[in-house]
DNA sequence: AGGTGTCAAGCGTCC
DNA sequence: GGACGCTTGACACCT
């Protein structure tokens, strides 16, 4: 079991998602960015290995606009040694690694223009991967998409599109259920069809179930991974009191955490804390796995 | 220097 | 049919 936080650590004076506006978009920028951004991906890397965090999502504005026609800059090329670096560290220490493209990335809609521009952003996230050598281990989690009035007709549509995608994408997705439109259950019917693990998420869940336990949703998902996908993946977060349906807390409960790794007794998965202060309560979730005997 | 409106992209909901 | 929330950080322009 691997305890990990997404994207952006709050420690360490850095970010690794530098950007700018599509305006002032020049190679120039776009290098400059890009060098900085994998600059700064190595330090979290480091602070992670050095505190025993061991799963890491990898943001997907690593490269800004890589997906976009205006971004001709053949960052692949300039880049390939320090990725390789990078993803060299990565296997030698063990760590586990995701990505996670944002709203815009539907496979699933019946505009054919947006589903070409989802298989641009799926290919860079997919390349980035690559560069790093690593394994399948290492996976995109999308969502099940829009419903477009249908949900039948566009959960088909999704495992259609799925198959027109390249091999260097199919191979390295994993479905999450979200938490409105497709529950874990919607997710194992496009894991059955695909072959595509699905990537549970807690929170999720909880918004967006049909009523199945905790324990019993998250080894359902869990029994889609297959050998060569690694452990399961898991996403866990909790509601933020006070606020609107849906958003992330600001620490975690380790309470509510504890009664989540209680669900999941006599099962083995890697968890990426969804918290807003990212690294902070990742280091406390790990202190209470290690102290309950968990790791 | 600090504050704030805005940013590539789409969906669903609400009015 | 249009505004807004999602969920959120960083830019870029303003004062």
């Amino acid at each position: 079991m691997k305890i990990g936080y997404p994207c952006l650590n709050r420690s360490i004076g850095c970010t690794p998602s530098r950007t700018f506006r599509l305006r002032s978009y020049s190679p120039a920028r776009l290098e400059e960015s890009v060098q900085q951004n994998l600059e700064c991906l190595g330090r979290i890397l480091e602070f992670n290995l050095a505190n025993g965090l061991l799963f890491f999502r990898i943001t997907s504005d690593l490269v800004p606009f890589a997906s976009h026609p205006v971004c001709t800059f053949p960052w692949q090329e300039e880049f390939v040694e320090r990725f390789a670096a990078l993803g060299s560290v990565m296997r030698r220490k063990g760590m586990r690694i995701s990505m996670h493209p944002d709203q815009f990335t539907l496979i699933n809609s019946p505009d054919p223009d947006i589903f070409r521009r989802s298989a641009a952003e799926l290919a860079y996230h997919a390349a980035v991967l690559d560069l790093l050598g690593l394994d399948l281990t290492a996976r995109i989690q999308i969502h099940g998409g829009g419903v477009y009035g249908d949900k039948k007709a566009s959960l088909e549509r999704f495992c259609a599109r799925f198959e027109q995608l390249d091999e260097k994408i199919r191979r390295r997705l994993a479905v999450e259920n979200d938490d409105h439109q497709y529950s874990v259950a919607d997710c194992l019917q496009i894991s059955k069809r695909t072959g595509i693990p699905v990537l549970f998420d807690s929170f999720h869940h909880q918004l967006n179930g049909n009523g199945e336990a905790l324990g019993t949703a998250l080894r359902q998902a869990a029994a889609t991974w297959g050998e060569n996908d690694g452990l399961p993946m898991v996403d866990y977060s909790t509601q933020k009191k006070g606020e609107r349906k849906g958003r992330h807390a600001e620490s975690i409960d380790l309470k509510d955490f504890a009664g989540f790794i209680a669900a999941g007794e006599g099962l083995d998965f890697d968890i990426m804390l969804e918290i807003k202060d990212k690294e902070r309560s990742a280091l406390r979730a790990r202190r209470f796995l290690i102290k309950t005997n968990r790791i």
